[in-house]
DNA sequence: TATGAATGAGTTTTCATTCAT
DNA sequence: AATGAATGAAAACTCATTCAT
């Protein structure tokens, strides 16, 4: 049961909508680079307002590093997780559809994606409370759901049905971070995206055919 | 072809090994926590030795936590790289065994282990070129080697052995990124040492059964 | 064509006029003592700043002393170089009117004037161009003009011009040094402001009398 | 009557020769660009000793620098105050040897004759009175015996005498600092020193003209 | 004598945070 | 709400000096 974080109660909120937008994507530009290494002064330079109103807002660093871990948990839920039809019971198909999902989240929102990226290897750094809740959501919220209710009947009954799923989201782990290779540009992306789409569903073919029964035609 | 880099001809290496070995340690543990937070406060009072002695040796904390990726390397080639047995055509008696090899060295090694994912972590942060040659050297003189000269006749015929492979490997970083799970002691590692191998061996047998052709009795 | 260095861009003319007096003057005394034995903590505690605000402003401690290099160009170019009269022809009273410019300059800004001969006494120390670039204007704009346009006719016909004023000028230069013997105090100077005077009028006198040709009655 | 500090009495005498002298240079030389910015660990690299050798014969930094300062004194005795001719009475050929014989001091000894200028311009640094001292015995040491006992006669009876010897002195300091423009090196000036030389004595002759009584033929 | 690793106090520099306006 | 000058504690770094060998 997820814990509710209203992101709408934030001060913030208060703010023009515009210039919030500007001061959160300056902010979620700058920690990519690790909360340690990055600077407020850069953040207000960037977003074109005062030190004064960013700690107005925010109070401390931690305290707006917290709120971005809070709005990209919100951004993930309205744009990743409540759009994942979980009333499609083939497993295959359900993690497919998740992660054409993760590729346009990361596609609409590069800096939040690589923000949460960097909050994630970051997870065990500064161990407060706060954000381990904040991570250990994010991802039990998934897992737990995005499981429940498949149809392991599809799956041969000489494998372990859990362990092909491990194997089957480990992969799609592993061939998204190869993807991220970093030197690519978003018109790269996008260029390359029926290329990736297709390998993606050759690794799916090759799943369909090793971990579910034949098909008797 | 690897580039050498001759971690004995580093200034450290005329320091007492004792206190080297105290000096690198406390080092480690405390990069653990990401460049940007740690101290050379913190490691010179955890080491034991003065402010200045630290600068000596390292010139600045830059050169200190470069030496450390140097270092890692460089153990990993020792204990790591060096004892995986190119020799076996089995491309899954290969990886177990090198995954083995990994837990020990991360069970040997806990600190350095720690850091190096951190420090890989950290890799796109500051793309200094030194240190992008060193991860791309960690990278890629395993992959090179890891899957030449393996035995693709005893992959199934209808599935891409190449695939295959990734999804084996992908799996394989998966699960063992799963038990690092932040708060295992290393007593827990090792009265658990053998539930795990037991699971690994129980992806393994599925790897064997759903990739390779059947056995013939 | 003397290079333009503006100082009024500089970051610490936004600062109150007062403070700034304040740390300008609290810079000038430190670094009288060489660039190397002063120490910001001095300055910000003798100016009643914080440290940060120094380094708000100056960036550096090698920043602070270069703005100070060109701010003492600066107010030699307005109290000294620009209220010489370039009209009068006659060289010696031209070089009579510089150095009594010279002793004003060094009266109203003591502290400004043995910095400048501080940093003149550096220069060699670090060849920074900026620096090289200062001191050079200092000394050529002054000579370039100090001597263009004078009415040589004035000078007996069997001394070499050239060489006479050459001797004027070290002259002149060697009787001020000695004046600054180091131990003297401000209210010195002004009760002997007028025995100075008379004699420095007297080697006026006599240079009249040797290099110029004898004036008929 | 100047104070007789005996150079030949120090701890550093016991020193083999040749390592001595390569002590002394390297610090004479480390010592040019002032002693704040000069350090010790310079000095020892380039004289190949340690750094305990170093104090265990000059106790401090400053020690070392007062020593180097007896040294000046004494090789400017040795080498230039001892061989003025102080039987010549006309005071212009006094003069003329006595810049010789410095053009030859600077020449032999370019490091110590660096060192000195340097010190010199320093004295008012660290007004230790050891240093004063040493500085107030190079000045008044030979002043008081250069103009002492010279031939007035040979002076117009219109121009007051000492005037005209500070002119003259005044003058021969400012044309050597003129020649030591910083850039120059040492085979240029064995090149140049005919010209320098005939330049000299230009202004030897002028002053002759100007200062003497017209002699009759 | 001779070494050079080791010290630590002192210095420069950074940066999250505050606060008067 | 909004500003950005100002703060100061904490961090990085230096270097004359010592001392065990």
């Amino acid at each position: 049961m997820a814990r509710e974080v209203d992101i709408g109660a934030h001060k913030i909120m208060q703010m023009d909508a515009g210039k919030r937008e500007r001061v959160i994507n300056a902010a979620l530009v700058e920690f990519r680079n690790g909360f340690g290494h990055s600077s407020t002064d850069a953040i207000v330079r960037e977003a074109g307002i005062s030190k004064g109103l960013l700690y107005h807002y925010f109070g401390t660093k931690e305290g707006l590093y917290e709120f971005l871990l809070f709005y990209a948990l919100d951004v993930m839920r309205r744009e990743y997780f409540s759009l994942l039809n979980f009333g499609e019971r083939d497993v295959l198909e359900r993690l497919r559809q998740m992660i054409l999902l993760k590729w346009d989240l990361s596609y609409k929102h590069p800096a939040l994606f690589d923000f949460m990226i960097a909050a994630y290897a970051r997870e065990r750094e500064d161990p407060s409370d706060q954000f381990s809740a904040v991570y250990a959501e994010i991802q039990s919220s998934v897992a737990e759901r995005l499981f429940s209710d498949i149809d392991t009947a599809l799956f041969r009954e000489d494998v372990d049905a859990q362990k092909a799923v491990n194997v089957i989201q480990w992969s799609l782990v592993g061939y998204s971070d190869s993807q991220i290779s970093g030197d690519k540009s978003l018109e790269d992306y996008q260029k390359d995206y029926g290329v990736y789409l297709a390998e993606l569903d050759g690794y799916f073919a090759m799943f369909r055919k090793i971990f579910y029964k034949e098909v008797k035609l």
